[in-house]
DNA sequence: TAAAAATACTCCATAGGTATTTTAT
DNA sequence: ATAAAATACCTATGGAGTATTTTTA
């Protein structure tokens, strides 16, 4: 049912050892214990984890890979019980997100300044998940662009930016001043249906090698540029709302403190989008 | 010892359900079973997770932060078990790491040509972990920037690049054309010793509201650029060397396959230094 | 007083131990 | 021949069950 942390916890030790008897005498348990468990083990996971014979013990390729694994798990599991003691002893922490491009330091400074003993936990997020952190409750708050799923969120907007149009150097259109929407018919624009990308970076490189265009809020055009694109105002094109967001039912201290800070510097800030 | 993953799966039913008896039915457990579960994962953590009265349980603030930490514990554990089992059914995957502002998608490209069944991940580095994941089995192949620790790699070098100074718009050497590293004198240089920041936007952060200035390569500065920041060509610093770089007992052929396509294809490509 | 969590106890699955056998070099 | 892993068998911890008590809204 549930990977045990105990078995993997042996086969860590194992996988550094290569050899049973020094394993578990590390593990400060029985050398026949220690086969029994490795092989309820593998049986659980379904595969053959390492290769035996009486002179040497040698991984297999999944027991290479769960080697790594465990790595990650035990770290995630270590942080887990770290951060919940913290919170049991009192120490406050606040996990914001941000859309790519936009830029929260300037309120996160600025909260830091009144609430310095709140330790303060960035997260970038992709651009297919917008408001779901906010929902499972992976983030307090949130900077995000509009459009998303604002029921049982409060968003507050403080700014707008303009679309752009991001385009290789080389394109046909790449030299003109300033474009309107019309200008795009018939050309291939990258988007969430046409392929999944896993961030901005990786769509501005299948832009480069003229896989296609894309259309842009300014500010993620300005953060990921890159030599060899270029980018233009779209004039006729809506532009981009971007809201500071919590949950509406929240109402912890630390995170409306947030958010009151937040509205003021974000707000008093100049748009990314005129500093162009 | 080990958390219990057991009793952690019961807490976020508990969690959910905020019942013990619904909690314990959807288990499938009887409910003083879940009680006692609960009792000793709380002693187990040092900490009151929940607060019963018979009317109603509510999660302290501790219970709700294991609630999350839960969330990500089983994710991984899931991916661990997901990808272990792929690798043992033959599935190849490889995981690439790159450091902040080189681009390895055209080789990711040219390799997903020629091995289309080798699953590819990518792996930004941070500035302060160069060949670590290499070393502790995180990534099988690395794009670094020299220098960093090459006892035991294999670097092969695939371009050079010169470094630039990064200012804010407002700097008084921000009009300059080039700049040599003595016009530097008695400037604050954000490095690695002034502060430990996460990324590389942070630390372009805190040059745009004029805590100091950085030394970058130029493809960093690229990259990452923004409209209230400037970069400029140190005429007299040393050009910084970017490696492919494998562990040097690396015999796995996905790993030699991509090496070779990476060399041939960031070999080729125009160096981003001279996009400028 | 009634709904719900906690306690008391019993049972059994399984982790762990010791003694011994098997196996590959 | 021997080092090392596997097997056999025993013990005991702790997870799960049923019956019952305690608690508070």
């Amino acid at each position: 049912m549930d990977l045990d942390l105990r078995k993997l916890r042996y086969f860590a030790a194992l996988a550094e050892h290569r050899h049973f008897g020094r394993a578990a005498e590390q593990l400060y348990i029985a050398q026949p214990v220690l086969s029994r468990q490795i092989r309820a083990l593998e049986q659980e996971l379904g595969c053959t984890l390492l290769l035996r014979t009486t002179r040497s013990v040698q991984l297999t390729p999944a027991g290479e890979s769960l080697r790594e694994e465990a790595r990650a798990v035990f770290a995630t599991v270590d942080a887990a019980v770290r951060r919940v003691n913290e919170v049991a002893r009192g120490v406050e922490r606040l996990v914001v997100a941000f859309a790519p491009g936009l830029h929260v330091s300037p309120a996160v400074r600025a909260f830091a300044a009144v609430r310095p003993e709140v330790g303060i936990e960035l997260f970038r997020l992709n651009w297919w998940e917008q408001d779901a952190p906010l929902r499972d409750g992976r983030a307090d708050l949130g900077y995000l662009r509009r459009p998303f799923d604002e029921t049982g969120l409060r968003a507050v907007p403080v700014g707008a930016e303009p679309r752009v149009v991001c385009l290789p150097t080389t394109h046909r259109l790449a030299g003109r001043r300033e474009l309107v929407l019309a200008d795009l018919d018939g050309e291939l624009v990258l988007d969430a249906q046409s392929r999944r990308t896993s961030s901005v970076e990786e769509k501005f490189e299948l832009i480069a090698v003229g896989h296609g265009i894309a259309m842009v809020p300014l500010s993620v055009a300005l953060s990921y540029s890159r030599p060899d694109l270029v980018h233009h105002t779209l004039a006729d094109a809506e532009p981009v709302e971007s809201c500071v967001v919590v949950a509406e039912d929240c109402s912890e201290p630390r995170v409306l403190d947030f958010l009151a800070v937040a509205l003021r510097t974000l707000g008093e800030v100049p748009d990314v989008g005129r500093g162009e």
